[in-house]
DNA sequence: TGTATTTGGAAAATATTGTAAAAATTAGGC
DNA sequence: GCCTAATTTTTACAATATTTTCCAAATACA
């Protein structure tokens, strides 16, 4: 089986060095998938799964930045930006957002080459199967499809994203803000309470296994396998 | 609990720059370990445990490469080069011997310590030590489980914070106005007897190990073995 | 005996959960 | 396209539950 990458890159030239530089080096371990554009980046992010996304900065359409906070909603994907702006604030924002590493143009193939290896096998442990389980719980990111106790559940956008990061998050303890970050992005200002509230509600779509979520208190929650 | 870093690094200024910096923005979170040569980091390297290396490569006695090399021996404990040396063939040989990232001087305090949270966070999974232990007592600061003679115990916020903090210092005496600083604050204003009742509690919820928590009078609490 | 610590209980402060309705978003029909 | 209906998300507030604090009596210690 081999590694699913995303490469989002408007620059034609660059575009075509990667990929014949992976096709060349990497054979078939390798599948690369490209986008010239933020737009098209952003589908292929929401609708399929990759082990690794390679985004430029500054693209026509959504921005790099978007493109990786899109993809932190959904996924511990490791993130590699690739870009022009060598600006200690784009560098520090993006890992900010959650980014692995950070490669200035221009750079070098080989470099480039290196450090995907580097992230793919220190990631290797989290590359995302299709199905994610903890206990009576479970979740498809293909179908997107819930199973609680056996039975599937319909959950709510919101919902849905909500156990996919506490199941990426397993027997850990989430905080309010690390999951308010994470879903609604760094600058949400609302009320904090409101994740109270989606909770509720995903235990109680969960039925029985709601159970598995357990609230620690002044700390977050957590989903344990009881 | 805190992660444990390990700097390896002949130059004095710099090594004084990086723990100050870490000092500064990472507080208790960061345990800092430093060897100014390369043998003794070796010596580190091979009879403790880290989370994370930062290693310099031209050092006197042994260099980074081959503390690397010892380091990817006995664990995949993350790897950063840390280097004056920007040559490509330099940094390839880096990945090539199981590096995640490599940073060439002089470099930006707040990028390498972006760099670090980064790979921390990646490897969380593998991260060895977040479990503490005295006795019967055991703490996870990662999952905020705490175990006393073999079950799991729930604490409230502040008998948890109280139990982190003599394990932190355990086998040490605890001053009443130590642990009231670290957990209330230099400006509490309240009734200094208030830590009493907590331990109380604090006792109480950890069973028959509650009795590794001796009374030191007049000086204040320690946690024993027995 | 006087000082320090432990204990129990109740009030005060916080945190979480439940309910309901307003606002925003989406989907379908015309 | 535009409007309406249905769903989802957000907000606000009331109800519960938990934790922290305070106080005073009881016990232990030097």
């Amino acid at each position: 089986m081999s590694y699913r990458l995303l490469l989002v890159e408007d620059d034609n030239s660059i575009r075509e060095t990667i990929e014949d530089y992976l096709r060349a080096k990497g054979g078939e371990d390798y599948n690369l998938t490209v986008a010239a554009n933020g737009d098209e980046g952003r589908f292929l992010i929401e609708s399929e799964e990759f082990d690794l996304l390679m985004l430029d900065i500054m693209l026509p359409g959504v921005d790099g930045f978007s493109l990786c906070r899109t993809a932190r909603r959904k996924s511990d994907v490791p993130i590699i930006f690739l870009t022009a702006r060598g600006r200690e604030d784009d560098i520090l924002y993006g890992y900010e957002l959650g980014c692995d590493d950070y490669i200035v143009k221009p750079f070098s193939l080989p470099q480039l080459f290196a450090k995907v290896k580097a992230l793919l096998s220190r990631a290797a442990g989290n590359i995302s199967g299709q199905v994610m389980t903890c206990g009576e719980i479970s979740l498809n990111t293909r179908t997107f499809q819930v199973f609680s106790g056996g039975r599937e559940v319909e959950l709510a956008p919101k919902e849905y994203e909500i156990l996919h990061f506490l199941l990426r998050h397993r027997q850990n303890v989430c905080t309010r803000e690390a999951i308010l970050v994470a879903l609604w992005g760094y600058e949400y200002e609302g009320d904090e309470r409101i994740l109270d509230n989606h909770m509720k509600k995903l235990r109680k779509a969960l039925g029985d296994a709601g159970k598995q979520i357990k609230t620690v208190i002044t700390k977050g929650y957590k989903l344990v396998e009881l």
